[in-house]
RNA sequence: GAUUCCGUAGCUCAGCUGGUAGAGCAAUACACUUUUAAUGUAUGGGCCCUGGGUUCGAAUCCCAGCGGGAUCACCA
């Protein structure tokens, strides 16, 4: 597994063992202890003030027996002077002439200790009169650099290379911080809100043997022991609605959920969402916490409702708009869905150019109209209400109109934030809306919900009127800090794995022999000229990184690329 | 999944109608005691994504693959 160095990489190892020569330890073990952040030194200058700070050493200027240097710690960056015989006030210059100008690399993590003084120039700037290696870097960071007027150049912005290496670009992209600095408030509010209103934060199986609550496909597992397959969570909301069964009157969960569909700028494999669900409440008592919720995070995340998304200004004031589902079709293509059997819906659809499929019920129908026509035109916060009856599984029949529930869904920037319910408490009403899923999963609908038996189970010895939300968190937080990008928000968002394989002239040539279509095993050994030895070798490794594929049928082998 | 664009030095990118590579920054060496995209001089650094084809000759043209971006589709 040896790869080629690069120049500096081969520089910065020569560098490392030329500091463990003069007696330097490039990877120390004891704590260094920290006075200033780089921020705090702005904000609380003091002249002549001792400080000790550690961080990267994140630029180099040196000029001849003085030098500057940029320090960059979480807070920031701050700039520290060197002067030759301050920091070597005797004969030996070693620290400065050797350590300081040759063998520290940008990158290393460096402590120092100072005082603080202004350049002539005026900048807030560290004297240092001590250095500590702390750690040394062995690759060279990309660094962008910025000029007076603030223009970057040199940016680090491939986006592959930003994600797989998101160290790198939280290192190198100030930016980036900051996005996950925000994010982490957002939660924060949102913990602390909560726990104003005394709900308890809760966790729940992730590993779950009915995939419910939702309507999505899996990620499936296999427990070895039990001998059964598990699911990684879609959601959460039937075990938070068991909780509530048992008597905790607000249950809330910031949860992974796994859903095993495709991957774009607003969909990733895992993602977070925030459910809650409060006893004895509405759907509308529900839309009142979200928007002053919304509002509060606004104001203590970005310090203002009033937010710039893209080219779009939304204000996150409450109240928000509210419009039923039924009214926003009405607006948006003047057709009145009431009463409309499934047959008008589709011919509707097929007017508006919708694509339709027969396994799509009236709800689904509906659905597709909405999204296609209605849903990217809310900018401003507004809530959905009252979606048909078929579209919501787990929702309260609304109590005017059976044919349809007692929803919400938050629409910002023409996207979907929270959904939310009175929720469905009538045991027996329950049972037959799963029943009518499974009969449209009968039709074809690979997304229709499973039958989970404990759960009716649950409701039958009574739930008290709930009304619950989800949130999504990976989207919210998107929205507040202007990201178009749900890998943006994320750490580290899914990548194809890289593929570093070294295939050796042998492997090649399998490989070049296979198709896809298979081929008997055989056929192909006699054309490859090697040993038996070297032929298995290379089809296991082949075969072990998936470029190819064995298998028997009717006790012939077949090979093919895979 | 479809369309489209991209893959060249550590980073950001040039490289025209084919003649085996360039810049800036970073690196190395020397000079320089308040600079700030420090400066000056010199030097090194490339499986030009991979594999095949066309050609006397491919970073460049063609095909396939891998990886990525964007748009669309799929996705309560």
């Amino acid at each position: 597994m040896s790869q080629e160095l690069s120049e500096q990489e081969v520089q910065r190892r020569s560098s490392l063992s030329k500091l463990r020569e003069l007696g330097i330890e490039p990877y120390p073990a004891a704590a260094f202890q920290v006075s200033h952040l780089a921020t705090s030194v702005k904000t609380a200058y003091v002249e002549n003030q001792p400080v000790k700070m550690a961080g990267r050493m994140m630029s180099q200027r040196i000029m001849g027996k003085a030098s500057f240097a940029e320090l960059q710690d979480s807070s920031g960056r701050i700039q520290l002077y060197f002067n030759r015989d301050e920091l070597c006030p005797g004969e030996d210059k070693t620290l400065y002439n050797e350590v300081f100008k040759k063998l520290l690399d940008l990158g290393d993590f460096i402590g120092i200790e100072g005082t603080m003084f202004k350049t002539q120039v005026g900048e807030t700037s560290i004297n240092v009169t001590s250095l500590t290696m702390l750690s040394k870097s062995l690759k060279p960071l990309p660094l962008p650099k910025v000029d007076t007027d603030g223009n970057t150049h040199d940016a680090f912005t491939d986006a592959e290379l930003r994600y797989r290496q998101r160290y790198v670009d939280l290192v190198v992209n100030p930016g980036v911080k900051e996005t996950f600095i925000k994010r982490s408030q957002v939660f924060s509010v949102m913990r602390k809100a909560f726990d104003r209103f005394g709900f308890l934060e809760v966790e729940t199986p992730i590993l779950q043997p009915i995939p419910g609550g939702a309507t999505a496909r899996p990620f499936v597992t296999h427990h070895n022991a039990l001998d059964i397959p598990l699911y990684l969570r879609i959601a959460n909301e039937l075990y938070l609605k068991r909780l509530i069964v048992g008597g905790f009157d607000g249950v809330f969960e910031f949860a992974k959920d796994f859903r095993n569909e495709g991957m774009d700028r607003t969909h990733n494999p895992e993602f977070t969402v925030m459910e809650l669900y409060v006893a004895y409440k509405d759907y509308e008592w529900m839309m009142s916490f979200t928007e002053s919720l919304i509002e509060e995070i606004a104001l203590r995340v970005c310090g203002t409702t009033e937010i710039a998304v893209g080219e779009q200004q939304i204000s996150l004031k409450a109240p928000f708009k509210r419009i039923s589902m039924r009214d926003a079709i009405l607006e948006h293509t003047g057709f009145d869905i009431e009463g409309k059997t499934e047959e008008a819906l589709r011919d509707l659809c097929r007017e508006l150019g919708i694509d339709v499929t027969p396994e799509m019920g009236v709800g689904k129908l509906i659905d597709e109209i909405f999204g296609e026509k209605c849903e990217a035109r809310y900018i401003n916060p507004t809530f959905i209400t009252d979606y048909p009856i078929e579209m919501s599984p787990l929702c309260k029949r609304h109590r005017t109109n059976p044919a349809l529930t007692e929803r919400f869904e938050l629409m910002i920037n023409g996207k979907e934030i929270a959904n939310a319910y009175s929720e469905l408490n009538d045991p027996i009403d329950q049972r037959e809306r799963f029943e009518a899923q499974l009969a449209l999963s009968e039709r074809g609908d690979v997304e229709a919900m499973f039958i989970d038996q404990d759960f009716l189970r649950a409701l039958e010895y009574g739930m008290p009127p709930t009304s619950g939300i989800g949130i999504g968190m990976d989207r919210l937080v998107m929205l507040l800090t202007d990201n178009q990008s749900i890998q943006e928000v994320l750490f580290f968002p899914q990548m194809r794995p890289e593929k570093q394989v070294n295939l050796s002239e042998l492997d090649r040539q399998i490989l070049n022999a296979c198709s896809v279509e298979p081929a008997p095993l055989a056929d192909i050994r006699v054309m490859i000229d090697c040993s038996n030895k070297q032929w298995d070798l290379s089809v296991k490794l082949l075969t072990k990184n998936q470029l190819l594929k064995v298998f028997k049928l009717e006790e012939v082998l077949y090979i093919k690329k895979a």
